[in-house]
DNA sequence: CGTCTATTTGAATGTACTCAAAAGCGGTGG
DNA sequence: CCACCGCTTTTGAGTACATTCAAATAGACG
């Protein structure tokens, strides 16, 4: 896998959004630096500025927000084609709310906020594309929070795996549970329960 | 109050955040369109498209979630200076995850997604705008969902007050636990045991 | 004043948590 | 190859918080 395919990733990416000319895409590759983040290495820390925001290529990471007590709530999972990022953080470079560690050997494309700014004015349609794809993001957020809400924890996690099929192969229960917002002897139970009954 | 009046809130709401020539202005006012909803008027239904994004000059609205056992769980209370829509739905014009009901009479500006993409064209300082104000209400949000995941009712409640000290006085007690993610009888009992330890 | 709605209170229930310990699993080094 | 260690998952017993269902009280509005 050569370097350059990194980057046609990132560009197929946009592509499907948007549409760039040769120029634009030049643009686009200058902008972002590759990088790779070890099992366990963070892009950013919660109460530290986000600097970076991250496309993911190969690999996935945690976004997670640790409370008072030390509790771990994994906010998303992103995997290949996925972003990295505390949109508040990196846009006023305040401290982040939450943390991003890689949960394997991750190799990911980085842009900084000034870098990012440069780009939507050479490259417009960035700025509508990225607009898009905040809003999606918020969409998803408000029915994970309405089902937050309205379900338990079972309801949770039947849709979780109707949605991510795979995701019990990808990450350990206990990150399960984490993003679940129950604790790991809650869903192990929550999982026993639910095998007892299809007998 | 002159119609005049209810334009020049959202002018000064843009003016705020973005550079606005006299033709923009004159833009922004043709795009948008004066509306009073009574008391306990819809704006849009869950399952509809939500044909309309709105900004509240005066009065409020409530945007909810009704869940398959008919329990609401309200999303956010739009007041004087906010925006009342379902992003995804106005976007894709796709039926909407929520409602938005008026509170008590509420004079609102209107504008359709039509519109609002010919006014970005025209304006294109406005896409930056919404796309800064998409940031921020999803990094609310987020923190909004980490402190439901993190804490009890107790803790929500407090925020809720330390951050909208006048709230108990704009809506009544059952759609504050609504919004809260509790039954009215929870708040209640919530209320008394904090009046309790006060004594 | 009377009706309708909102709030409070009570008792029993349920879901997930806490604390604790055992069992399972995977990798490492002898 | 096996024994051991650390980490994950499972299981158990008791607890806490919010719910459910039911009824009583308080408030708002015509």
């Amino acid at each position: 896998m050569e370097m350059e395919s990194y980057y046609s990733d990132l560009i197929r990416y946009f592509s499907e959004r948007i549409i760039l000319s040769d120029s634009d895409i030049k643009l686009i590759i200058s902008a972002y630096e590759f990088r790779v983040l070890k099992k366990k290495e963070f892009l950013f820390h919660q109460g530290e500025v986000c600097r970076y925001e991250a496309f993911v290529i190969k690999g996935a990471c945690k976004l997670y927000y640790s409370d008072l007590k030390g509790a771990d709530h994994i906010l998303y999972f992103a995997f290949k084609d996925w972003w990295v990022g505390d949109v508040a953080s990196f846009s006023t470079q305040e401290p982040a709310a939450m943390s991003a560690q890689a949960l394997e050997e991750t190799y990911i494309l980085t842009v900084n906020a000034q870098r990012k700014e440069a780009l939507f004015a050479q490259v417009p349609q960035l700025e509508r594309m990225f607009r898009v794809i905040t809003q999606r993001t918020l969409s998803v957020l408000q029915k994970r929070f309405f089902l937050t809400m309205s379900g338990g924890a079972r309801e949770r996690y039947l849709q979780l795996i109707e949605r991510y099929p795979t995701i019990e192969q990808l990450v350990p229960q206990y990150q399960i549970a984490s993003y679940l917002g129950i604790l790991p002897e809650s869903l192990s139970r929550l999982k026993k329960q639910l095998y007892e009954q299809t007998i």
